[in-house]
DNA sequence: TACGACTAATTTTTT
DNA sequence: ATTAGTCGTA
């Protein structure tokens, strides 16, 4: 038992072997989050207090599901399957599919991934006959979503006017649609089996006396209907005493508020559940003092805190470097000669990792790195189960799994192309919706030469699923790909890249046989055995965001994808206004907080050594734009930066003179900026007749078309054209 | 059905 | 600058 907890902390050893009681652990960036959840768990079992089936922990990655399995298993010689660990999709996923009934869901239900569902979108408004000008699929697929994140059903959405009205309309067409069909979306998932628990005392009642210890992690990422799932199980009901919650989370970086993440859930917790330990866990093991205190120092200008402040015992370390280029591209070459510099020092290139708030920096970055020859890799590309080829391949098995699915049909009934044309799908469609049926299902009612059109594809997919039936896995794929005709279209020359798509759909074959040695044994002899599970499996686990693991490459990311990481040295780049914190940021409502724990998180990303740059200018869109230095570098305390270059750029509360010829470099500096903004500076203080005074924050185009955009104040942030405003320089 | 031309949008992202 | 999506013509 105590080589458990041999080298944890005061605080960490406190919160691995606190009482059974609720519990909410503030984990700083770099303080042992993960070790200390997972040696909870160890702990728990190993003094008999939990079995392992009677113990739930949630993640939200399915990396962070397997990386907590792997320590475990390695702490305890105990079997993990069968334990409920996952992510809250996993785990809602083997829920409904264990009571598909009482969920009222037929077994096989399929999955939709983000992709699936706003196809099944733009579908249901082509049916509809519903003009996708005013009723946009992608922000219907956002409001759809954002309300069942509430917990709301149709029925439940207060809709005070038309357009809203309208739009809840659609929703409960998207949900019999779904229905019809057989499908279940990412919210659905969440939001039916919340359901499921609530209406289903026996369920519920099973499982609340079932899981005696839920353990959370990355508690600050949940949405409100996550909290309440989280509730529901752990809440005593009557003779069933409630279970105990473990959650831990940092409210410092939580950075998903777009997507639904409630960072108030933690108070919510604290309150709700008169929560007897809050625990902090402030000793970083990961970075130096001088970027704890730049972190801290960061953070410090929130207001929206539960507090923490986090120290090392590592000594100081080095200082911030900071580097102000001139454009975008010197900026990308600087970087390139550094880090090419660190690599001959010895230093590996997996430890170096170049941030980015958005991903279109990173093709300057690239393009650098490229000519330079240092081999890197991208983070948050196409994963492999999104590839266009392998989602063809998926639909294929999915029609065999369950025929009603009508995006599946869709995506592939003219693909590869069999001459079914546009007005042979359309009489489908309405068929189909007066029928009342789905896609495959109607196209028996379809008559003259729509029918003839569609006919041969649905023999074909009856064909593959009497031939596959008594097949493994892997060999159903491998047929598939064969019966379709998708491995013939991508050998024939006119696919574009269908070398590499070749590949990806054997992987494809592979990706079945591993998944297929990974699983028990199917129990009885069905057919298809273990295919809806592996189709599951697609929809949830889209495959790893990189590529290559093995081999030395340069990290290059957005700091949203970084969370979770560390490396020896990092890159933060493009530290301007406007960038970082981005515009549309600065505008919301704690917006600006949202993108201080995200630079919070950039900078506790870094171990030993952490780069700051930035660029005065910057082409986005096509034009340059100039830019203010971002208002995070001036929250880091001067004396923990060193400038490696002079500092020249703006600083958004300009001090007198700072901005005067002697403080730029006469000979390099760009000559645009002053030119084209008519002896306007970024930065300098201007009147205007109806705005009053305010600062210039940035400009960009040139000549007719060149726009400046100032800081009125209270007044509001402005985008003015500089041949027509009339400005008065001020000061 | 396939291709070229034109238009609009372009923060962050997991499941 | 780039890219995805729409529209019209061959």
């Amino acid at each position: 038992m105590t080589d458990l907890l041999a080298g944890l902390n005061r605080e960490q050893t406190q919160a691995v072997t606190l009482p059974p009681q609720h519990a909410l652990i503030l984990a700083g960036a770099g303080s042992g989050k993960t070790r200390v959840l997972t040696t909870r768990i160890a702990w728990l079992i190993q003094t008999g207090q939990v079995t392992p089936q009677g113990l739930l922990a949630v993640t939200f990655t399915n990396k962070a599901a397997k990386e907590m399995i792997a320590r475990i298993t390695a702490m305890l010689p105990i079997n993990t399957r069968g334990m409920w660990i996952g992510t809250f999709h996993g785990l809602c996923n083997r829920l409904l599919r264990t009571h598909h009934r009482e969920a009222n869901l037929p077994q096989l239900f399929q999955i939709l991934d983000s992709a699936d569902q706003l196809a099944a979108i733009k579908r249901l408004l082509k049916t509809l006959n519903v003009d996708d000008e005013k009723y946009p699929p992608r922000e219907l697929q956002h409001f759809i979503n954002g309300q069942k994140e509430q917990g709301h059903r149709p029925a439940d959405v207060e809709a005070w006017d038309e357009f809203t009205r309208r739009r809840v309309e659609l929703f409960a067409e998207y949900e019999a649609q779904c229905q019809r069909e057989s499908v279940v979306d990412f919210a659905e998932l969440l939001l039916r089996s919340y359901e499921l628990l609530k209406h289903n005392e026996p369920i519920r009642k099973h499982y609340q006396r079932r899981f005696r210890h839920i353990l959370v992690d990355e508690f600050q990422d949940t949405n409100k209907l996550q909290y309440r799932w989280l509730k529901l199980l752990a809440g005593g009901d009557g003779e069933v005493p409630g279970a105990c919650l473990f959650c831990v989370g940092d409210d410092d970086q939580s950075i998903y508020r777009f997507r639904g993440a409630e960072v108030g859930n933690m108070l919510a917790f604290e309150r709700e559940f008169q929560v007897p330990n809050v625990i902090r866990l402030e000793q970083n093991y990961r970075s130096c003092g001088n970027i704890l205190d730049a972190a801290n120092a960061i953070i410090a200008n929130n207001t929206q805190r539960l507090g923490k402040q986090l120290w090392t015992d590592q000594g100081e370390g080095e200082p911030i470097r900071v580097y102000e280029a001139f454009t975008d591209g010197d900026e990308a070459r600087w970087l390139v000669e550094e880090i090419q510099s660190l690599v001959r020092d010895g230093l590996s290139r997996s430890d170096i990792a170049v941030l980015y708030r958005s991903n279109a920096q990173s093709r300057v970055l690239e393009h650098q790195l490229f000519s330079a020859g240092v081999s890197y890799r991208v983070y948050g590309g196409l994963r492999f189960f999104e590839r266009q080829e392998v989602k063809h391949a998926l639909a294929y098995l999915r029609l065999i799994a369950n025929p009603d699915d009508d995006t599946a049909f869709a995506r592939v009934v003219n693909f590869p192309t069999r001459g079914i044309g546009a007005r042979s799908l359309e009489a489908l469609q309405d068929a189909a919706r007066t029928f009342n049926g789905s896609l495959y299902a109607t196209v028996s009612h379809l008559t003259g030469k729509p029918r003839k059109a569609i006919e041969p594809f649905v023999a074909m997919i009856e064909k593959m699923r009497s031939d596959t039936a008594a097949l493994p896995l892997p060999e159903v794929v491998d047929h598939v790909l064969d019966q379709s005709g998708l491995r013939e279209h991508y050998l024939s020359q006119k696919a574009k890249d269908g070398q590499e798509r070749l590949e990806n759909l054997d992987e494809l074959i592979s990706a079945a046989a591993n998944f297929v040695a990974e699983m028990p044994a199917p129990e009885a002899a069905v057919d298809h055995p273990l295919l809806a599970d592996f189709l599951a499996h697609a929809s949830l686990e889209a495959g790893d965001h990189q590529a290559d693991a093995g081999e030395d490459a340069i990290q290059l990311m957005t700091v949203h994808s970084a969370k979770g990481l560390e490396f020896d040295v990092v890159f933060l780049t493009g530290l301007e206004e406007g960038l970082f914190p981005h515009d549309n940021s600065v505008r919301e409502l704690d917006g600006l907080e949202e993108e201080r724990r995200l630079m919070y998180v950039a900078v506790t990303r870094a171990r030993q050594r952490l780069y700051v740059s930035l660029a005065q200018s910057r082409m986005l869109h096509g034009q340059t734009r100039y830019c203010m230095r971002s208002r995070f570098l001036d929250e880091i305390p001067v004396g923990l930066t060193k400038w490696l270059t002079p500092q020249q750029s703006a600083s958004r509360q300009p001090s007198p003179g700072a901005f005067g010829a002697g403080m730029r470099r006469a000979a390099t500096a760009p000559a645009q900026a002053s030119r084209d903004l008519n002896g306007l500076r970024i930065g300098q203080a201007v009147q205007h007749a109806r705005f009053g005074v305010g600062t210039i924050v940035a400009a960009e185009g040139s000549g007719a078309d060149a726009r400046i955009q100032i800081n009125f104040g209270p007044n509001g942030m402005k985008w003015l054209l500089l041949g027509v405003a009339k400005l008065e320089p001020v000061g």
